[in-house]
RNA sequence: GGCGACGUGGCCAAGUGGUAAGGCAGGGGUCUGCAAAACCCCUAUCAGCGGUUCGAUUCCGCUCGUCGCCUCCA
């Protein structure tokens, strides 16, 4: 059974959707001002496994991840850049749905923005007025936070230890420090709406309850976003949702992922030392940074290295070459006559390997060991393929198993190693080096060895390298 | 100051109260005209010091080190 570490309990806890079979998930976007990075990556990585395994145990899976898009961040840079706010922010939420195709990492059902849930925050922020739980000064609205007696049992702080080492320069106007504000007055030249408070726009924390319960319903299964989201925004989420809606618990787990560090510091925009998403794409492939990512817990904080990016580069491409170096008249000829060849040990083999990856998933999204199997599994078809017993099995399992993990296993990965477009240039070249197998293969059957190994060696230094194989020579383009 | 995470072989990284998965790198082999690819084999006592225990890397305490959150952040 599948057990989930949940941020609320601290523990792990077997995983039991509210409805049977079917899974809410709502999952933290970003706030779109500027390019997203592999950071960001890396969680929607993250919880693109955690869907697809999901599915991959049967559930059905609604899947909303926001986008915000009403922010001081983005009123800045929209004023810095001299273009209108939410130009901007559809301008980055348009990239941002690029780069996580780019990442093989599948689309959400939905994906609201804080701009087009106006009249549901509205009304949100209305109820918790009207029940206590806020209150207006002046234009804006805080939530009290003395008014919920859970306050901090998410990040595990209690609201006097708050007080006491709280940073934040004091607004008379609060009643309690920790107060958090759900609508914030309009100022000259910000985008505003009307609002029973006047001109205005709402606070961050309050779009992900509207949004989330106008989505998914009142309770959610699983909320996911990154460690640093614990506090405040979803202990202030729960304060709210379960204010507005009277349920408890807002969400049933709580998954929070580790950062991504670069030199020992978080990947953070305002560190400045982010890696954009085409950047990594484009040199290493998408299935490498995603072997990289789930190469650990995801909650666990993982260093970014050239070394490690290698490292995974080699090891997806011992998948990708176990996966999908058949030709097609090979894929076409493997027929069910051939899988029935299949001996015994070999069934049992497989069924154990399977068995041991969704163990690892069970336990808590073992990603790490789930790669492990992967690379057993991608030896075992090797094996069979060597020893000439059929490797359908085995390949199907791998390809299967590979796809919940959400590798393409596709041998042109990402334009790392194609001439990118497709294009017909790219099919010539492909005719050039064809010809030049095929004078080395008349050079070899002549045992012209010096001159043929010239041709070998010449195209591995323009980055094709030549096999082999029984069934002839094999290239590929490699680096 | 408060809360929390982490410290495992050259690098990355799982894991367990009874002497530690996997990947990369390295070494040896099989195969090959030679290679490549593939396959097989080999390489650690788990930051330090105490404690609990028949036994701890795994539990507890302390020390050292690294990092995160407490303000916007995946």
């Amino acid at each position: 059974m599948l057990q989930i570490y949940n941020t609320l309990s601290g523990s792990k806890e077997p995983f039991e959707p509210l409805d049977p079979g079917e899974v809410k998930m709502y999952v933290c976007g970003p706030t779109v001002y500027d390019a997203a990075h592999v950071g960001h990556a890396l969680s929607y990585i993250v919880f693109d496994v955690v869907r697809r395994y999901l599915e991959y145990r049967g559930y059905r899976v609604r899947h909303v991840q926001n986008f915000t898009d009403v922010d001081d961040k983005i009123i800045n840079r929209a004023h810095q850049l001299g273009v209108p706010w939410d130009e901007l922010s559809r301008r980055y939420a348009a990239e941002f749905l690029k780069d996580m195709e780019a990442l093989n990492v599948k689309q959400a059902d939905s994906y609201p923005r804080a701009s087009e849930t106006i009249p549901a925050i509205i009304e949100d922020i209305s109820r918790l007025i009207e029940c206590g739980h806020a209150y207006e000064v002046e234009g804006d609205v805080y939530f009290r936070v003395l008014s919920d007696p859970d306050y901090g049992k998410l990040s595990g702080r209690r609201l006097e230890e708050m007080n006491a080492g709280a940073r934040v320069e004091l607004d008379e106007r609060k009643e309690h420090p920790m107060d958090f504000a759900l609508w914030k007055a309009a100022k000259p030249g910000e985008p505003a709406w009307d609002s029973p408070w006047g001109q205005g726009r709402p606070g961050w924390h309050i779009e992900c309850t509207s949004m989330s319960t106008r989505e998914l319903g009142p309770q959610l299964d699983i909320h996911g976003g990154g460690n640093d989201l614990i506090f405040p925004h979803h202990e202030n989420e729960i304060a709210q949702s379960e204010a507005v809606t009277g349920k408890q618990p807002f969400a049933r787990y709580w998954m929070h992922n580790g950062w991504l560090t670069l030199n020992q510091q978080k990947m953070a925009r305002s560190e400045g030392n982010v890696l954009s998403v085409p950047a990594i794409v484009e040199k290493y492939g998408a299935d490498a940074f995603r072997w990289f990512v789930l190469s650990s817990h995801y909650t666990r904080p993982l260093s970014y290295s050239d070394k490690a990016m290698i490292s995974a580069v080699k090891s997806v491409d011992r998948l990708v070459q176990a996966a999908a170096p058949r030709t097609p008249e090979e894929e076409a000829g493997d027929s069910v006559a051939s899988r029935t060849a299949l001996p015994e040990h070999a069934v049992i083999q497989l069924d154990s390997l399977r068995g041991e990856f969704e163990a690892a998933m069970d336990d808590d999204f073992n990603t790490s060991r789930a790669l492990a199997v992967l690379v057993k599994l991608s030896k075992e078809v090797n094996r069979l393929r060597a020893t000439g017993e059929s490797d359908t099995e085995a390949l199907a399992l791998l390809r299967e198993l590979a796809g919940v993990l959400g590798f393409t296993l596709a041998p042109q990965d990402g334009g790392r190693r194609s001439s990118g477009d497709g294009s017909d240039a790219a099919a010539d070249v492909d005719a050039y080096i064809e010809l030049l197998v095929a004078i080395r293969d008349e050079l070899r059957a002549a045992k012209q060895w010096k001159l043929s190994d010239r041709v070998r060696d010449g195209l591995r230094e323009l980055g094709v390298a030549l096999e082999d194989t029984a069934e002839g020579t094999k290239w590929r383009v490699d680096r």
